[in-house]
DNA sequence: TTGAATGCAAAGGATTTGCAGAGGC
DNA sequence: GCCTCTGCAAATCCTTTGCATTCAA
């Protein structure tokens, strides 16, 4: 799905890599900001997939203490907010904890999550900017963005649940 | 609003905390889970009002250590856990904290947010629950419950921020 | 050179947990 | 009386912060 949603900028994750890091740079600059080892190392992880992600799943994605391209815990998170700030990436809680995910260049869409394996598949549904729209007109409401989840049970886990149920059955 | 959401359900704030209340007991009993003074006082408390509420406010209109009706915070943690099972509560999560609003008996409602104050304003609107059956078919994905979120500024702060702008302005 | 960024260690805030004593049923 | 619940203190988890050192510009 995240493929599907890039295809239709027509971005290669290389491409938008490197065009998030022509806007980071912008905002560095902009900010009296520096343009960091650490921070490049980051953007290329955090663009080298689509896949959400917190930020320990991003820390274990590079390279452990000690090793070339090692990037500190309170660096990640203080360049995490840099990203968002910078509208590289937009951030959301999930069961706690901080989830991000691509913004830069990517397209409005929203999540089904399932409460089994806690995968996250994007959808696209134009009624939502309508009703977003909508409701904030009637409310008097300066809409600046939403975030609509949906919760329940993924296909995999519906069919890997019931394989479980059957056998229970069997007994 | 809330108050608007509870008339269309015909009942008064009483009588949702003396029917959450059986409720409760149910599933108090069918679980060999006990009746305290302290789950009833918390009950009274979190049914008083229908407004939004995290732990801390929650704390903060309990009665203070060594008076009467007393509860600890860590009871406290417990309890709307088990109303949130229960399906009396539903929880969510806002800017790190979690969050909870009545569930039972309440009808299906989603927020407008107000980044500047905090303030959730509650609306309904039907073509959620068409998008949402809607998105899960396709998906193959089995609906349990959804969460939308429509951050933006509301009409007060809007008011109060453009006030301050043409003070500025005036300089 | 010089101020911003890093890494370390430690703090912070929300929530949970282990356990001994209190209290429903 | 048995077994759950409570309150306390402490732990946990995620995230942020103070500070001395390092480094980009």
């Amino acid at each position: 799905m995240a493929a599907e949603l890039n295809k239709s900028v027509g971005l290669t994750p290389i491409e938008m890599a490197r065009t998030a890091g022509q806007r980071f740079e912008d905002y560095l600059q902009s900010r009296g900001m520096r343009n960091t080892e650490q921070r490049r190392n980051l953007l290329d992880v955090v663009f080298s997939s689509h896949e959400h992600f917190d930020a320990d799943q991003l820390i274990e994605k590079l390279p452990s203490k000690g090793s070339e391209g090692y990037v500190s815990r309170p660096t990640v998170y203080r360049a995490l907010n840099e990203f968002v700030d910078a509208g590289l990436l937009r951030k959301f809680e999930l069961e706690g904890r901080s989830v991000y995910e691509h913004d830069y260049g990517y397209p409005q869409h929203d999540h089904l999550y399932c409460s089994k394996c806690s995968s996250l598949i994007e959808f696209q549904d134009d009624r939502m900017a309508e009703i977003r729209k909508q409701v904030a007109a009637e409310h008097h409401f300066q809409d600046r963005s939403h975030r609509l989840i949906i919760t329940g049970v993924c296909e995999p886990c519906r069919k890997s649940r019931r394989r479980k149920r059957r056998r229970v059955d069997l007994i």
